[in-house]
RNA sequence: GCCCCCAUCGUCUAGAGGCCUAGGACGCCACCCUUUCAAGGUGGAGAUCAGGGGUUCGAAUCCCCUUGGGGGUACCA
């Protein structure tokens, strides 16, 4: 049988990183091993879930190259696959048969306790140092006992019977796992005393109507994985095979969370990190492949995955070695890739009035030779040039001075330096012109080349750090060169 | 509290009884390259394999206990 995989994110936020590094896993899995991989709107948090939420999650996810084979319409995208719809509240009719069938094998009940009486319940257990569990004040109750209490007006939740014994499973990244039905808190409710149905419930009726074969999820579901097997066991269903995968941490080694870090995907591209970067870190957070090989793409990642070789432990998010990993998926881009991925940060920077005019695709071309390396991420772009697109750059005196300089050096420096650039840009402005020339003057004024570079340096870009010197010049133009050249002697003169 | 899971450098990890005086990567430090910054190269510091008991000729690797951490315990997902 082939495999049948899913991601079900619930559209109550915006694309979760520990969502985006499971789906990665059961994308891999589905892909490696020929299967299908699904994806489910679980939105019967009716509060919190919405359609914005629902789309930030889909596009992230194709954004990030996991496409699905089978999912709901969204955005004007339609469904995909036999099982449809895949939106849990379009599917309540489904979750409705399967409860009349719990209720009418009473394996299921209705339950009348008012939430005063079950939290009275919980603070008496608290009191008592005993763990929280459903008493069963309604588990026996009579047909007319119950038509008494619905005639009442009250409504009533649907609780499973839990019963008794141990539960276990073979779980694919932690091995055996027993779990005792008493340590399950006593009957729990599927379905809600307004109708709607909840998480436990729905994810069991669907992972099983769907036909999956794997559960691939995080390890926050592990305990309560009991309660699922439970109910597949009910409803007569097999149960499929299950994978907890270890959650990713905060530095702090608790789970990650918005508080504590930056979760949402978005966030991540909207600083620059690339989706190849994105991807390669995610699947080693928790998985290798017992190689020392690290930079791997989504589809040597594909090749090579491996869900019995996932971690067992957590994994802290270690942000300096995504960034690392960017810098090497950017350094092995196409120049064409790369400047249509950059492009809307320098619009963006324009957007923000960080610079003042935005550069074409043949500038952009020029200048990647010197920038592809240093960028670790796309948003660098206006730190690492911004200068070069602004009319004028903002020069103090004190960093204009070289260190080994005094201020009348520089002004003679600069001086000798502008009349040596204005010479040399006569037939045509090369970094290959411009060096020969500027290296002599140095040498014939007894000065280190890399104290008149900086000066220059500082005097056309207003900082200490840029891509190598002559092609920046070239970048500028000699026009700007020598405007700025000017207005940075004006400046040592304290105009 | 109760239940479950986990445990190798700061971090991500290799390691499935002898190849480990524990390897790689990120980060950090130094040097090389070099006009600055990067990138790249070389080297270094960094883990008594959480601790304690076993098993074994031999344990990071197997077993037990302790400790620590995490997750779950809703009419949230």
């Amino acid at each position: 049988m082939t495999a049948r995989v899913r991601i079900a994110p619930s559209p109550t936020g915006p694309l979760h990183i520990g969502t985006a590094r499971t789906a990665l896993y059961n994308y891999l899995y589905a892909r490696h091993t020929g299967g299908t991989f699904i994806l489910r709107l679980e939105d019967t948090d009716r509060v919190r879930s919405t359609v914005e939420f629902e789309r930030d999650i889909l596009e992230g996810l194709h954004w990030l190259g996991l496409d699905w084979d089978e999912g709901p319409e969204v955005a004007g995208e339609p469904a995909r696959g036999p099982h449809a719809p895949y939106r849990q509240m379009e599917r309540l009719p489904l979750y409705a048969a399967a409860a009349q069938r719990l209720l009418a094998d009473d394996l299921a009940y209705p339950c009348y306790c008012t939430p005063e009486e079950l939290d009275a319940d919980r603070r008496a257990q608290e009191a008592a140092h005993e763990p929280p569990r459903y008493v069963g004040r309604c588990a026996r109750l009579t047909p007319d006992e119950r038509r008494a209490r619905e005639a009442e007006g009250r409504r009533g939740a649907l609780r499973f019977r839990v019963g008794e014994g141990v539960v276990a499973f073979d779980d694919v990244v932690r091995g055996r796992v027993e779990i005792d039905v008493a340590n399950l808190g006593g009957d729990f409710v599927i379905v809600r005393a307004d109708g709607n149905p909840l998480y436990h419930f729905t994810v069991v009726v669907d992972d099983a109507e769907m036909e999956m074969t794997d559960v691939i999820r995080g390890e926050d579901h592990l305990s309560n994985t009991p309660k699922h097997i439970l109910l597949f066991r009910a409803l007569g269903y097999g149960v499929p095979r299950f994978a907890h995968l270890p959650l990713i941490l905060n530095p702090d080694r608790t789970k990650m969370s918005k508080r504590k870090s930056q979760t949402a995907i978005d966030d991540y591209i909207a600083q620059g990190f690339i989706k190849e970067a994105l991807v390669n870190y995610l699947a080693l957070l928790g998985w290798s492949t017992g190689t020392e090989e690290e930079i791997l793409s989504l589809d040597e990642l594909v090749d090579r995955f491996d869900l019995g070789a996932v971690h067992k432990g957590g994994a802290v998010f270690d942000r300096e070695r995504l960034e690392w990993l960017n810098g090497q998926w950017i350094r092995r881009l196409s120049a064409d890739d790369l400047i249509d991925r950059l492009r809307p940060f320098v619009e963006a920077e324009l957007a923000a009035g960080r610079i003042e005019r935005m550069p074409t695709d043949e500038e952009l071309r020029a200048l990647l030779p010197v920038i592809q390396e240093r960028l670790p991420t796309l948003g660098a772009v206006g730190d690492l040039v911004g200068f070069l697109w602004v009319d004028d750059v903002a020069v103090d005196a004190a960093t204009l001075v070289p260190k080994r300089w005094d201020a009348p050096t520089t002004r003679d420096g600069l001086t000798a330096a502008r009349r040596t650039i204005e010479d040399a840009g006569e037939v045509s402005f090369e970094a290959d012109e411009l060096e020969p020339p500027l290296r002599a003057l140095a040498e014939a004024h007894g000065w280190k080349a890399g104290d008149l570079f900086m000066a220059i340096r500082v005097a056309v870009t207003g900082r200490t750090a840029t891509p190598p010197l002559f092609d920046t010049l070239v970048a500028l133009g000699r026009e700007r060169v020598l405007a700025r050249l000017d207005r940075a002697l004006g400046v040592l003169d304290g105009r």
